[in-house]
DNA sequence: TTTGTTAACGAACAAACTGTTCAATAACAT
DNA sequence: ATGTTATTGAACAGTTTGTTCGTTAACAAA
């Protein structure tokens, strides 16, 4: 990708950021982007279709990367992590957070902004689906499987909503443990 | 209450909840409102300061309606839910919310209309902390106590997406018991 | 029925935001 | 050195927002 492309998606995606930390998603204008960023209008518009798209790419950005990493480090099976036991896939997330200074945190922190808890929770989801079989002995036998994959993620967004706003004191071992007393 | 601004009122809340189960909330404008309600801009805007206010006004409508004959019926004390029996109030809610033909279903089964849920559970949560005492020998020892309202809390509205989505195909009864099995 | 009050109307209005276009300029790769 | 590609800035039409105001109609109380 060009060194120019690369700058301006950059200074974009950064002032995009700053700004989501400020105000809610829906009350950002493109104008103020572009004035943060110090691009041209018509440079925004050549990157990004429209606002939306933009949430969207950045989000793709934020996540793939915990989520892909994750994906990888288990695959190439000779780290700490790859163990069997089986909920060490979410203490790595936890960690995994905690490590990515600010940005994902300052972002999924703010109560505003719900569409990016959206897409997080999506790519969480497939996540669970995969690691599914780490949960059979859990889950009470009538409830319905679709239902039960949707509570443990939506147990774990809220854990993870929980300690970001409590400044994320407890260690990752801990919320983990919290996690798990819960599901 | 004017008998004009009743019905001007009632319309323009008619015409929102339609649009609400059309597309979301956010693509929705002023002018389709009042074009849709079939009343003239500068009426909106005496009831009304702005679209939030509006969507803030028909939430407390809906809910206060639920949550409050919940309060009331519980107080004078003779009905056949005022029983001792813990999730009694639970399955008050669920049965509320499926005899209460279609209007609150419809917005809370719109995937897009976060806003709406957000407030759905703020009105939830006060309940639950009433109730909290319900839920006292369920808890894990060591989980803060602010996170556990939390938590039921989500648990609850999840279990209500879930109900909602699938066409409230289980009963009441069906559902209240799913709910307490996951908390 | 009459009278004073209050709501709805509708048209017009400035201000802000969106998404597009285009010609000129600068950065890039070879 | 040359052709390609990204950025720029300004201008543009089209929406949407929230306000204003004079006129008309509904209301409530006498």
């Amino acid at each position: 990708m060009d060194r120019r492309q690369r700058k301006t998606r950059e200074a974009i995606f950064n002032a995009f950021i700053l700004l989501l930390s400020k105000k809610n998603y829906s009350s950002i204008t493109v104008g103020e982007i572009i004035e943060s960023a110090d691009v041209g209008r018509a440079t925004f518009y050549s990157h990004f279709e429209t606002k939306d798209f933009l949430l969207k790419d950045l989000c793709k950005e934020l996540f793939d990367h915990i989520f892909n990493t994750e994906n990888t480090e288990r695959a190439d099976s000779h780290n700490i992590f790859d163990c069997d036991i089986h909920d060490s896939v979410f203490l790595h997330l936890f960690k995994h957070i905690k490590k990515n200074d600010n940005n994902i945190c300052k972002l999924l922190a703010s109560k505003n902004n719900e569409l990016f808890f959206e897409y997080f929770k999506t790519e969480l989801r497939t996540l669970i689906t995969s690691h599914k079989a780490d949960f059979e002995d859990r889950k009470p036998k009538r409830i319905p499987e679709d239902f039960w994959l949707s509570h443990i993620t939506s147990t774990f967004t809220e854990t993870l909503r929980f300690w970001l706003e409590n400044g994320m004191c407890e260690s990752p071992e801990v919320i983990t443990e919290y996690f798990l007393m819960l599901v």
